[in-house]
DNA sequence: GTCTATATAATGATAGAC
DNA sequence: GTCTATCATTATATAGAC
C-alpha cells in the first residue's frame, strides 16, 4: 500500500525527493502561508519548491486553487493526527497537542493563518473542534467530572471560541522572531491561561447567582435558540 | 474652544465640509480599512474622501503613514469613549458597550482589524483592556461580588484574550455581507456566549477540584512569574 | 493644497518552446 | 512536466503644473 502510506505522511516527514513535485509545491505553499499569511506571492512558494512560478499555476490552475490544495491537504493530516491521537489515547486536550508537537507546527501555523483570514477551512475546522468538544464535555458529564450546562453546545462553542480565540491573539499581538518558534510560543501562551483556566473552571468568578438568575428570568426561552443564530 | 470641540468629534459625526481635508481623508481610511482591511489600496481611500491619491500621500507620506494616524486618531477616540463612559457611569462591559453603540460601529470595526492583523495599536489596546479589567475586577473583589484569584492579572488577561479573542474569531468566520451590520453582529455573538458565560462564571465547570489542585502542587511557584512569561 | 501624469515595482496568469 | 519570456493589472510613490 504505497499510496495510502504516501498519503498519510506529514509534513517534512519524508525526504523532498521522494515526493511528487505537486506533493512538494503544496507542502511548501503550506509553510510559506502559515508564515507569511495568504498574501505571499506565487513566486516565494515556487522558489521554495525549487521549482518555476508558471508550473505551481500548471498545477493549480490560479492562486485560489494552490490555497484550495492546501486547505484539503491540512484537513486530512489533522484528520489522520486525530485519529492517531484517539487511538494511541494521549491524555490533554486536542489543541494543546497540536500546539505542542513540533512535528506539526507547519500545519498549526497553516490552521492559525486560516483562522486569521477566514474562509472555508476555518469554519470547518472550528466546527469540528466544537463538535470534539460537545463529545468530551458529554463524556466527562456522563462521568460525573463535569457539571451539565443548560445549553451543552452553547458551552461547548464558547470554550472552543475563547480558547482558539485567545492562542490566535495571542500570537497575533506577539508574532514569533523565528517562525519556527510558534510551537514554544503557544506553550508558553498555555502554561500563562492555566492557572486562572483552572481556577475559573474549578470555582467560578462570581460570589453571587444574581446575574445568571436575571439573566435566565430575563431570557426563559429554550436556550437552544440562542446557539441557532450564533451560527 | 472650537479646537477642542474639534478634537473631540466622533467619526461620521460631523459634517464632512466642516473637516479639514487631512481628517477627511483619515476618516475614510479609518472606515476603508475597518471595512476591508488594511490591504484596501490607497487609491480607494482617497476616491472616498473625493481627493486624487498623490494627495493622500502628500498629507501621510506612505500608506504606513496613514495607517499610523489612522491607529492615533482611533487610540484617542477610544481613550475619550472611555472617559466618556466613566463619567456617565453607565453599566455592562466597555467592550460591549463599543460594540452595541452604533456611533462607534467604524472605529470598532477598525480595531478588530487592528487586532487580526496585529501591530501597536493592537498591542496598545489589548494592554489598556487588561489594565481595566483588572481595576473592573479589583472592585468586585473589595466589594465581595467577585471572588479573589491566585493571580489577578492572569485572571484579567485570560478573560480579556478569551473574550477578545472569541469575538473576533466570530466576525472573521462569519463575516457580515452588509458591513454596517457588524455591530448587529457583534450582540448577536454576546447573545449568544451570554448565557455559557454567566453559566461558567457562576458555577464553574469542573465537579472536582483535582485538576487546579494538581496544577498547584506541580507549579508551586509564585504565580506571578507565569505572567511574565505571557508578555 | 491640490491635481494630473508618470515612474517603478510587484503580482497573477498566459504562451509557447523543449 | 517543466521552463523562459511576457502580458496585463495593480500598487505605491514621485514630479511638476496650477
Amino acid at each position: 500500500m504505497r499510496s495510502a502510506e504516501r498519503a498519510g505522511r506529514v509534513l517534512a516527514d519524508v525526504p523532498a525527493e521522494d515526493l511528487t513535485t505537486r506533493a512538494r509545491i503544496r507542502d511548501a505553499a503550506v509553510l510559506r502561508f502559515g508564515r507569511e499569511g495568504f498574501g505571499a506571492p506565487v513566486r516565494a512558494v515556487a522558489a521554495d519548491a525549487g521549482v518555476s512560478a508558471g508550473l505551481v499555476i500548471h498545477h493549480f490552475g490560479t492562486k485560489e486553487g494552490l490555497r484550495a490544495a492546501c486547505d484539503a491537504h491540512v484537513l486530512e493530516v489533522v484528520r489522520r493526527a486525530k485519529h492517531e491521537q484517539l487511538v494511541t489515547g494521549g491524555g490533554g486536550s486536542f489543541l494543546q497537542a497540536l500546539a505542542t508537537a513540533e512535528r506539526f507546527a507547519p500545519v498549526f501555523a497553516y490552521v492559525l493563518r486560516s483562522l486569521q483570514h477566514g474562509g472555508p477551512l476555518a469554519r470547518d475546522f472550528v466546527e469540528h473542534m466544537v463538535d470534539d468538544a460537545v463529545e468530551y464535555l458529554a463524556d466527562g458529564v456522563a462521568a460525573g467530572t463535569i457539571r451539565p450546562s443548560r445549553d451543552e453546545r452553547a458551552r461547548a462553542r464558547f470554550l472552543v471560541l475563547g480558547t482558539l480565540g485567545a492562542g490566535l491573539l495571542s500570537v497575533t499581538l506577539d508574532p514569533p522572531a523565528d517562525p519556527a518558534d510558534l510551537t514554544g510560543l503557544m506553550r508558553r501562551h498555555f502554561d500563562a491561561v492555566a492557572l486562572p483556566a483552572l481556577e475559573l473552571y474549578t470555582e467560578g468568578m462570581l460570589t453571587t447567582r444574581r446575574m445568571l438568575d436575571d439573566y435566565l428570568a430575563y431570557v426563559p426561552d429554550p436556550p437552544a435558540a440562542a446557539d441557532e443564530d450564533a451560527r
